[in-house]
DNA sequence: CATGAATGAGGGTTCATTCAT
DNA sequence: AATGAATGAACCCTCATTCAT
């Protein structure tokens, strides 16, 4: 039933999915719903948190595990294209319509918050070590988010995702290095790609 | 009165924001709302793309006079912070919620289209001058829109974004000339900064 | 004004037609209606009445001068006939929805009634004369009514009601003669029946 | 609930009838009428069709059986007669407003156009025995339609309708009769009524 | 546990009516 | 006299929520 719900959300937006909208996907009656979920508001937000806490684990364990910045903002992108290519409706829902029900207005900015800080961290390391240009960590790492949200927002508009999949994490990827301050040289010399 | 459909729209979102709200925040009864505009919707697409045109009539004035592709930047990355900063309903409510109304869904893909274009076609004249690596110009200007969406929406979180208004614009210039592979150089050797 | 008015009513009826659709016809503003008019209902009563008067003095001043009741009958026809295709907005507004307007509902018994009586007064002299058979004169007069009122509805929804018109005008005296108890005679004579 | 709505609208009209009326007069809440039904006019047509269908098939199931023209006639009269005294409902509402809703329109027009065949049919078959005398069968069916709406409706208006129901059907029977050219002969010897 | 009929507050919209100009 | 912008009661309809079965 929530697999239902959360389809029925990030398909309809929030206030354009009806409760009946749910229920006849999940193939319950309505009132079934009343019992496992207080509202509607509630159920939303469990699934947005869920949800939120899924994308973030994700990328937060790919990340983990590697070394350098460069191998971290790869891996972190590539587990932020496999799940939007793979369970687009996760993204569909932490991307879509969140404003509007004061609750969910803090939910969503304390996803971005994390988002954000999932890449700062890093960031701030890199910066310790010189590694990085001196910079505003907290905005780079604004930036970044915003900029995979759209790059990702704008591969599911396209109709075969999947095709380009790799192509965009690639390309995304390329671009928080240069934006970040890393590898502008690489590029330059003898480098085929 | 549109000021007033303006602001309760960019505060509540198309959903949540009642008829009722709107008059009532414009001072006039619900009939003269109807005397004016056909309905809710028509309303709405028209704040969205009278606003629209705004802020990209704004952006692309302010990157026309410029020669080299860093004042471009620069300069539409002002123009679009003072937006923000001076008018922000027109920022939230562009950014706001624009799904789930089919005809919406369509003009916030146009937006975003105009918006991708607006830093591609600068990009693409500097990759064929070779004032930048070679990239896929249109991801990178779907990066770069994401990421100066999302720096502006956090600076409009902030209590007072007139105060931070000038460092998110440079921090966002100095993001975007790295990102886009401009400004390798002074970053190696010895900067003082 | 007033004839935009007739015009606007008998085409879509009392409740469908709007003050708007009235002067917009008349070409005038809504300020204009109401210096002339109290109000809506106040305005059909008055179109009403004043269109059923025309259509009662015109039936009644056609049986006037006719010494016998088949001449009555046929002129009173004849003039409604007349009346119906060359004035069909007239016909129309008596015609058309009365009901649900209290006071309307009223005029409409009245009208009803005093077109009873435009039949049932020759009706009662032809009966004391023994020219007619004994009969209820009164639901004579209320049949004939509503014969006439049904043939003539459906002479007008014809596509060209003015070539049918005598030929139905002719039909409805016939049933009325033979109705009323005339003309058994003609039939007769070597007709085995 | 299909009662409440009947009496509702044969006594107020479709247009005056308000859905809070309906189920008020159900004694239930605006929600249950919509879940029942999709809308108001569908249910007015819904209604109208049903109760349509109930009148003609009494009408016709009355005319049926018989063999003479004269007994289809009284048969058809009394059923008539019956339905307007036991549920004038039924009566009222096709008789009531019925234009104005273009959909509407259709199905009054074509209930009309039954009700005119249930009698043209007999006079056809009638002319053709050469029982009746020649006549335009279409005219007198419609005029033996609009007689006998008109009677039953002024029954109706009585305060005392089933007071006179077998006065009146005996009226209309006799009024049908002579309007047919049957019986011009029984009336003129020396029968007392 | 599950159901779905029933509820009614609330939303968008219409339109008769008013009144300052 | 005439105008038309402004009003707001009232309408139709939706949908989150409840509760007896």
């Amino acid at each position: 039933m929530m697999q239902a719900a959360l389809r029925v959300f990030s398909e309809k937006g929030y206030h354009a999915a009806t409760i009946r909208d749910i229920v006849d996907a999940a193939g319950v009656a309505v009132g079934t719903f009343y019992f496992y979920f207080p509202d509607k508001e509630t159920l939303f937000i469990y699934l947005y948190e869920e949800t939120a806490e899924f994308l973030l684990q994700a990328m937060a364990q790919a990340v983990a595990g590697k070394a350098t910045l460069e191998r971290q903002l790869a891996a972190g992108i590539e587990a932020f294209v496999n799940i939007a290519v793979y369970e687009p409706a996760v993204v569909s829902l932490l991307q879509g319509e969140a404003e509007s029900v004061p609750v969910l207005a803090e939910r969503r900015a304390a996803l971005r918050e994390t988002q954000v800080s999932t890449w700062q961290r890093p960031l701030d390391i890199a910066l310790d070590r010189g590694q990085i240009p001196p910079q505003n960590t907290r905005r780079t790492a604004e930036a970044l988010t915003g900029a995979f949200d759209e790059v990702v927002r704008n591969l599911l508009d396209q109709p075969e995702p999947r095709a380009e999949a790799s192509a965009a994490a690639t390309d995304m990827t390329h671009f928080a290095l240069r934006a970040v301050g890393l590898l502008p040289l690489p590029t330059t010399s003898d480098d085929p790609d």
